[in-house]
DNA sequence: GTCTATATAGGGATAGAC
DNA sequence: GTCTATCCCTATATAGAC
């Protein structure tokens, strides 16, 4: 097994579970690897699996979404794409925000600059693309804010509810709120 | 110390950690009880605690948010109270959601029947007053679900980008959301 | 690379003195 | 009611065989 593979399986623990709640025995059932082996892999230790852990979150947003953002289309074509890829990354909103997740308690210490610079990342991507429309700096920013709130919050929801049609309605909001007000 | 008073000091603790976070070493430090005692007043143990948290929350919730809210005067003035009294309980931003964060991991199984209940409550009282505005029961229902989402949202973003004037545009929002749109 | 076995610390929880 | 002392289990992590 790959270490990218070892590490896609790792991804999900720490997002439905937590930094704390993901335990390295959990990880190792996750993956198919005795600890020994999670450690072979990891020598920092579980800091290091949440590290890699967020560091791929970090490329596969480049890649699925950052990305195609960029490319030579039509402003609204892209939006489309940017639903599609927020869709498929929190899973219709089944899968919560490893953002969101480690930003509480002990993780929230260990992570809270690569935590703060990927939301940045996230809000400067979205911004970008709003301020390409002629609206203010100041402005795109704060739709680029509300979406992601929205998007975050609507994550909440369904975990609670069970309802993901809420994570639908939410999505489907993103084009009125970066493209007009 | 009374129960009250135990209970109020165990709140932050499971809000910011989280569940399994939310040690018993914790639990003690920040109530000043040592864990002998703290299982005297719980004999359910951490999971007891974390019920007469949510009950608690509940609890406060019903005096200080939805009582107001079902109050004799014009409907502006109790979204205004209603406001107030989401600032103060999220500490404008910086407390986390106990709901939000009790929805991860192992807390999940246990507590998610009750979580359910407490997110449905909230939604149902915000529907109602968007009913009194002459507003669909489905139409009121979705403004409400939307207000709840952009307070949660709102609530991750200023965990991680320490900037609560994000929580405070939230919560500003709050009446278009409910009273118009 | 992956395993079994094990070390050490901290987790939740209880007994019994005061 | 609160404490000290302690129990057992699980957590993180390592050693060393294969």
């Amino acid at each position: 097994m790959s270490k990218q593979e070892v590490i896609n399986k790792l991804v999900p623990v720490f997002r439905h579970y937590g930094y704390e709640g993901a335990t390295v025995s959990r990880l190792s059932a996750a993956t198919g690897l005795k600890k020994a082996s999670l450690y072979y892999h990891f020598q920092g230790g579980k800091e290091q699996m949440a590290e890699a852990v967020l560091e791929h979150i970090g490329d596969l947003l480049e890649e699925s979404i950052f990305l195609p953002l960029r490319s030579p289309i039509p402003i609204e074509e892209r939006i489309v794409i940017l639903i599609e890829g927020i869709d498929k990354l929190y899973e219709s909103g089944r899968a919560p925000c490893v953002l969101a997740v480690m930003s509480l308690g002990e993780a929230d210490a260990l992570f809270h600059q690569a935590l703060e610079q990927s939301l940045e990342k996230w809000l400067n991507e979205l911004s970008q693309i709003v301020e390409e429309t002629g609206v203010s700096k100041k402005e795109a920013r704060i739709r680029a804010e509300d979406a992601v709130m929205l998007i975050q919050g609507a994550l909440v929801l369904v975990r609670v509810t069970n309802n993901t049609q809420l994570f639908q309605r939410a999505i489907a909001k993103i084009p009125q709120i970066l493209l007009s007000d």
